[in-house]
DNA sequence: ATCACATATGAACAGTTGTTCAAGTGTAAG
DNA sequence: CTTACACTTGAACAACTGTTCATATGTGAT
């Protein structure tokens, strides 16, 4: 967090562009807001769940059926889910069924498909 | 893990829709690697080295210094970011210029920057 | 060889995250 | 109003992550 003088002499700097970068970065909060959004990405069940919610809504107990997991652990990352906006969730009766907010998810997911799969 | 019996009946479970979705998931491996690749993606330090090579190539000091961040950091995170093939390197007598190793980072980006700007 | 600078890396430590377990809503039916 | 089911929630604990600090490597100049 300091002593970078003493790593990083004056003339040795790219300054030209070090100042032209400085100016169009995004403010602080949005870059933290984009990374928490990733954050929610960045987790295998979520990541199943929203692959599970590709092709129809489905009740909890659908998803932990089919992800094999407690029906627990999967409110839990709804709610993660939900939090971010990703998606988003209807009653009817005793059951909640959820399904995808919007179409950046599959976008999202696509290109991160095709950048592993290269 | 277990005891989904005792939330789940038999009759209640969406059986077709289940069953049509189990059909085309990607494999376990893919969907890891999948959430690995956003896990790097989701944090701050990171999202911001990624925006800050979106203009030009950058050596580590530079990095550093834009970001008021100690040189190791940015360093180790370089390489979490290297290995995630999100980035590459070209060395230049002492300094080691990083830049952004194709174009799925900023479609990723710009549409995690959409969606958080709903 | 020696020195200075740019970068890399390993260990360690605090802070965060995901699951489980137990207990809590909410809703419909008897 | 009681019971049963679908779901939610809070606390707790192990596992993981990002930074720092100290040290190491790589390169070029003297």
């Amino acid at each position: 967090m300091q002593e970078r003088a003493e790593y990083c002499q004056e003339h040795h700097v790219h300054a030209d562009r070090v100042a032209h970068v400085k100016g169009d970065m995004p403010d602080e909060v949005r870059l933290y807001d984009l990374a928490e959004l990733f954050k929610v990405f960045g987790d295998t069940t979520r990541i199943r769940i929203l692959y599970v919610l590709f092709e129809s809504e489905l009740c909890v107990c659908d998803i932990a059926q089919l992800l094999d997991m407690s029906q627990s652990a999967i409110s839990h990352q709804l709610r993660v889910l939900k939090q971010a906006r990703l998606v988003r969730s209807r009653r009817e009766g005793k059951t909640v069924f959820y399904f995808l907010a919007d179409d950046h998810v599959r976008t999202i997911i696509g290109q991160g498909m095709e950048h592993i799969e290269e």
